[in-house]
DNA sequence: TTGTACGCGTTATCAT
DNA sequence: ATGATAACGCGTACAA
């Protein structure tokens, strides 16, 4: 009967008042030994010892009901397995954890709906922020973001007066690195692979490419432009059907994956790259520098974004009145193989005869 | 003075009581009918209109304290770039989702240390349940393992009779299926490129491959074989070690990053990919698909792997009675132009000319 | 069906 | 410094 509060968890676990009881003092004592804010020498060591003895561990939920935070950070892009989100996500986790919070991963799909979804869910609170990267914007999306139950940044374009947290690029400019770049070397017919124009950045890369053609007084041959979406499979589909009825001395690739198709493309169809057709993709990531040819790519700096992003989450986390940031990270061209005669992948390590360790039972072997 | 109980939250969200305040009802008629349990026609009537009058969210603390569970998983994984645990990242992130709960992700850097400290901070009860894919495993890491405070479940090799739930595949037998198709196409010298030793995957890859050597009648030349990291950067590292003192005619790697730091060690030495050497990865990440040419590599069915070990976790959550589970997904190689005469990236997609969507402004093109 | 009251496990307040 | 007690916001016995 009426016992009025079990000293165990459900399930048998210790909670503060297991400790309390067995150390023979208040809860709030042992409240307050374990989160160290007072208490005698003597109680403190009564607490520990009780506290050891049982092995208790403090109930997160619990913790978080009373401090109103979860010390959880969201995430929610597009596609986990594409490699610019890939790094982008490990320069997040690696700030985040260094502020002893976590990392928690959605893939929208790049859907509005999805993600308009995940804002609402904010309300729950279940986590303390969001980051989230939106490829496609649409009117109560941009609503709903504004007035987020819950601190909110944005990487990629949004509204110019959105009043939220974001870090940007300019992609635009970034397609004109790699046009400016390409014309430098003499290319004439220059061609682009792009991802869907209803997305922002597929949208911003497409007016990038045409100004930068105009900058240089190159009439656009509207053959040489094709559109997929942001996936190799639909990048090399593109490509092909780009091949099928023009002839570019040059391919723009709106992003790494499309720019890998869009290889594969040349090299089905017989093209020499860079000698018959350069090339040039976006974002700059691992795989740029794994192909072979390793391929030019426009760096957006996404893992840069990514550290950024989460900084301003922590920074407004902190202190919620901070009034809206934007900051910028500038794109910068990173030249390979695939659009230059500069040295493809080369000796990048010279095998070092001195060091023992990583060659065990070879000793006699750099004969 | 003492009103007993606001009936807003601080930073002025409704609660329940807002909610049941406005209805005219009480606190358990309201929680009653927004959970859709019970409560008179008009009841709910009155209570669902001042619910969404005042936009009421139920919070996810407070549920979870209540409820005693957080509906959210943990990954824990080396390292959320390389593809493998993308993939796998990628397939648990579905099943996750599918039942409704989220996933939160832990890079461990492939340290002991780092997936012990994680194992206990399940006793904080910040999660339901854990997958984690260790490389490395010690003795006290098994331990905390098996006495795991939330259900755990592994992904990888484990002592024989772990009492804990895990899905493995053979790697073993990976790598002997690799060695057996180079030695049926002819190879005479098979070098091996490894990741570490003092891990699970790394000594199961080195006694596979000699077991498969020794099975077709084959001396080991210790000089084929190499040791570096799971990376790209210490895998062609590793590759170009063995090639400056021996001469292989074909390389198993012992997964795809390694793979393709080995074939641009090759490319760089100047051996013919697969005509000199024919090449073996492992894993048979999109990487593999995505080399010029396109690698054979051993899939160990990692994303087959995640969505069986996310389903073992949901049901042994579901029933923690259950006894301890153990599934298998055999290897299987996927032969492609790195070691083999088939066809490489070929021409994937025909262009569809009756298909006028991708290509907007030229109707006139396919002349 | 409805309302009262308690418990989930923790931290904070406020007397003492 | 310490202890009783009130939140945090929710679900749910239990009694009416």
């Amino acid at each position: 009967m009426g016992r009025k509060r079990l000293q165990e968890t459900g399930d048998g676990r210790p909670t503060v008042h297991t400790v309390a009881a067995r150390a023979g003092v208040s809860i709030a004592s042992a409240s307050r030994v374990l989160n160290g804010v007072g208490g005698s020498p003597e109680t403190i060591r009564k607490v520990r010892a009780a506290a050891a003895e049982v092995g208790y561990v403090p109930n997160a939920i619990a913790r978080s009901l009373q401090s109103q935070r979860t010390d959880l950070i969201a995430l929610a892009v597009e596609d986990i397995g594409n490699p610019v989100y890939v790094e982008m996500m490990r320069a997040i986790e690696s700030v985040v954890a260094a502020s002893g919070r976590q990392l928690l991963v959605h893939a929208t799909g790049g859907q509005v709906a999805n993600e308009t979804a995940l804002l609402r869910r904010l309300a729950h609170r279940y986590v303390d922020g969001m980051i989230v990267s939106p490829i496609r914007v649409t009117d109560d999306h941009l609503a709903a973001l504004v007035d987020s139950p819950a601190p909110v940044v944005v990487v990629g374009q949004l509204g110019a007066d959105a009043p939220v947290d974001n870090v940007r690029t300019d992609s635009r400019a970034g397609v004109g690195l790699a046009v400016d770049h390409l014309v430098a070397a003499g290319r004439q017919r220059i061609g682009f692979v792009n991802g869907p124009l209803d997305t922002v950045p597929g949208a911003a890369r497409d007016a990038g490419f045409r100004a930068a053609l105009a900058g240089h007084g190159i009439d656009l041959d509207e053959r040489l432009v094709e559109v997929g979406d942001f996936q190799y499979v639909a990048g090399r589909a593109a490509a092909e059907r780009l091949l099928a009825r023009a002839r570019p001395d040059a391919l723009v690739c709106a992003n790494d994956l499309i720019a890998v198709g869009a290889l594969h493309a040349l090299l089905a169809a017989g093209r020499r790259v860079p000698e018959d057709v350069a090339l040039v993709g976006m974002d700059d990531t691992e795989l740029a520098r794994m192909m072979f040819p390793q391929l030019s790519s426009v760096s957006l700096g996404s893992a840069e974004r990514g550290r950024r992003a989460a900084e301003l989450l922590l920074q407004r986390i902190a202190d919620p009145a901070l009034p809206p940031r934007r900051e910028q990270v500038a794109p910068h061209l990173a030249v390979r193989a695939s659009s230059a005669a500069v040295p493809d992948v080369g000796p990048l390590f010279v095998p070092a005869p001195t060091d023992p360790a990583p060659a065990p039972r070879t000793p006699e072997v750099t004969a």
